[in-house]
DNA sequence: CGCCAAACGGACCGATCGGTCACCTTAGGT
DNA sequence: ACCTAAGGTGACCGATCGGTCCGTTTGGCG
């Protein structure tokens, strides 16, 4: 039973300050995670901090917007695939545009992660996803391209996966998590092998050193 | 730099808090992260808080302890199945043995995904985890059983994925791990292709209802 | 036993956070 | 131009955290 405040407001100062809230509030969480204050965000968008309050009744309603926002992005990208022709490479295409979403997004995989931070809406939109990703997956199957046993779920599943794999190397190789997806993929698929289509890294990167423990 | 206290006190009842600490505060990280307040980790080993920085110089030099620890006793199994039989299985088992720790083990995820939460020595002793990892998959690959362009740093990367995939379904089947582990393995390899040894979960399980953000 | 350095413990400190509230500003209809 | 309700704001509150400090306890040696 989520408190939600009214979807969006009448004046026209209002409907502004909202649009530069979720602006500023999607790119300071996607960049740093869902520990960011609320005071922070707010200064990001150029408003009080009680603003944030009159527009989002708390931290979690705030975020479950731009986490509802992103996953329903992902549903409709999927959804469209749906369509497309070949059925092995419209789940291949819904699986990286999963993944980028994980790997633009800190709060967002802190969020799928850990289930704590998940409101209701945002777990129904999981499982809507997951099952879009069980027709996509299906589609697949019934094709011979992926493994009998595969489901949906499992496609959802190995997002997740794929992003914390690649997460050590993003900030030296950005695009890594595209060897991990083909792995992933490889790994999903019957019996296609080919060359991974990204570079080995060379090497762990060595991140900043500070080594502090609060947020 | 890390400023680390002596390493183990003389008198009995230093060495026994010591150990009761490092008990609790590991049982504890395991359990719920590295969020868990260090009056908390006391409480738990039945000492007061002041206790904890005279064994420890802060948050970060326990949490560091413990992790290296860990990251020892993987590497020592590791170097151990050097000396194994079979080279494909040996990788195979050190993968095993590298996602147990992490599922069994919230903190340490939380450590290897975050570099701000890594001291100096615990990035020494993952990069030797990925020497380990390295000569491992080097040994694999020269008899022919994984992809010739896979490296120990991809081994060692895919033991954080594979945790994180199967994290949403830790609580209802804890062992669902095996599955996803079986499936990186198998996009490791070259022609191996044998049915996956769990059964596919049926549902993304429906996690605890509250949505609070804090700690 | 008696002594004292080492160890213990918890009140305390400063910082930070999410969230509230009472007062002020302003949009926009008339 | 004016009025009013909706919106904006930042000082403020209570809770929590990591870390400190000093009065008290205790292990163990001579």
């Amino acid at each position: 039973m989520s408190r939600t405040t009214p979807a969006v407001p009448s004046r026209s100062d209002a409907v502004r300050n909202r649009r530069l809230l979720l602006d500023a509030a999607a790119r300071t969480f996607a960049e740093r995670g869902v520990e960011v204050s609320i005071g922070e965000i707010a200064q990001c968008a150029g408003v009080g901090k009680g603003t944030v309050f009159r527009h989002f009744s708390s931290k979690a309603d705030l975020l479950a917007a731009i986490m509802l926002g992103m996953l329903d992005e992902l549903e409709s990208a999927g959804t469209a695939l749906l369509e497309a022709g070949d059925p092995a490479l419209a789940l291949r295409d819904f699986m990286a545009a999963g993944v980028e979403i994980f790997v633009r997004d800190r709060a967002f995989c802190e969020v799928v992660g850990r289930p704590s931070l998940q409101s209701e809406q945002v777990r129904e939109a999981i499982h809507r996803l997951r099952d879009v990703a069980e027709e996509l997956t299906a589609r697949a199957r019934r094709q011979g391209a992926v493994r009998p046993d595969v489901t949906g779920t499992d496609v959802v599943l190995l997002l997740s996966g794929i992003q914390h794999t690649a997460a050590p190397l993003l900030v030296t190789e950005p695009e890594a998590w595209r060897r991990y997806l083909e792995l992933a993929f490889d790994g999903i698929t019957a019996d296609t092998r080919r060359s991974l289509p990204y570079p080995p890294p060379r090497r762990l990167p060595l991140a900043s050193p500070d080594a502090q423990v609060d947020g």
